[in-house]
DNA sequence: ATAATACCATACGCTACAGTATGGAGTGGT
DNA sequence: ACCACTCCATACTGTAGCGTATGGTATTAT
């Protein structure tokens, strides 16, 4: 039992947390009702109460995994005023071992359906914005605070497919402090 | 027809191309037997003939792929006597719009299965060795190059993906040869 | 010319999963 | 006490793909 209180009935949440968790670890194909079903211990009686079919699930499982990512890095990060230190904890936040960063990887191999070539194409250019919006507010000029976010970007979607690959899991909390610190010497000077 | 002579019978090679192909562009999980065939204009009589079953197809397009890929380095990259100069044609081919780098971004979203995660740490290894060993003979102390050459495979592996998402496909001939003088220039000073 | 072999079509059984239809147990409101 | 609504089980239909069995045709060898 992972739960002290047993639940008498599921909400949607629960169905959408199981499927991101599916999706971090082997992907939106890999979504199925009846296997989740069982996983959660009902049947899809239950599924098709709460959803209209499987593209529902993954459409608002990835709604909510947006905005709690959203929300995690508009408090720990955008927050912060000085541009260096900012970029500093996006880089460190980035290597962070939570889920947050496996799903976002697993999608980035997954074109298989437009909805979520969409949905990263918005979340990068996203990002790559806030980076971009660092380095200009660091000094640099507008050519090489893109090229410099581009390439800082690629770093982090690099090492997490790295980390996956090498260790077979995101790496610790101390490894990642050291990578997060000589990436910030090579690419925040 | 793509092709002028009309060919008679299949080969293995046949089905092991049209099965990269898919890997490439859709992952592992995509390559079917009766799609496959119906793409070759063929039934899966076909492919049993030639392949014992679907993880067969699998196995054998992937040892293809990576016989193909050890030679394109070989030839174009490990024949570079000057480790500087060596390092800039990695770079340049990283971000050439060839195949093969499809299919490794693709796999590196793709752990279904152990065989594909012991290939990929095979490779991520042997590749980071290279890279290594051309940042030790430019003569940066071991630690240095061991860091540098893991930041410089994750930008590889990150371009990769951020290509594919922003622009749907890899970038063209030009912006590649752009991107690589810039990384070298942040990278290999 | 005949036999062997390479290559493929067809037809089959089996499994996993998507989605629907319907009924039933529990729970809260009145 | 009764009703309505929430949540789920059960039992279906339909489809896609895996793998097998078997027979047929074209090519090659002799």
């Amino acid at each position: 039992m992972n739960e002290v209180v047993k639940k008498k009935s599921l909400t949607a949440e629960d169905w959408q947390d199981a499927a991101l968790n599916v999706i971090a670890h082997q992907g939106v194909a890999a979504v199925a009702v009846e296997p989740l079903a069982r996983e959660l211990g009902v049947t899809k009686g239950s599924f098709y109460w709460h959803f209209s079919n499987r593209m529902d699930l993954v459409k608002q499982s990835l709604k909510k995994w947006r905005l709690g990512d959203k929300k995690l890095v508009e408090e720990t990060i955008l927050t912060i005023k000085n541009p260096k230190k900012r970029l500093l904890a996006w880089f460190k936040l980035s290597a962070e071992p939570i889920q947050t960063h496996l799903i976002y990887s697993t999608l980035l191999a997954d074109r298989s359906h437009t909805l979520i070539s969409k949905i990263l194409k918005e979340i990068t250019l996203e990002r790559l914005s806030h980076l971009q919006q660092s380095y200009r507010e660091m000094g640099f000029d507008e050519k090489f605070a893109k090229a410099q976010s581009l390439l800082a970007y690629s770093v982090y979607v690099g090492f997490l497919h790295m980390s996956k690959t090498l260790y077979g899991s995101l790496p610790d909390s101390k490894q990642a402090e050291e990578y997060a610190q000589f990436v910030a010497k090579q690419l925040l000077s």
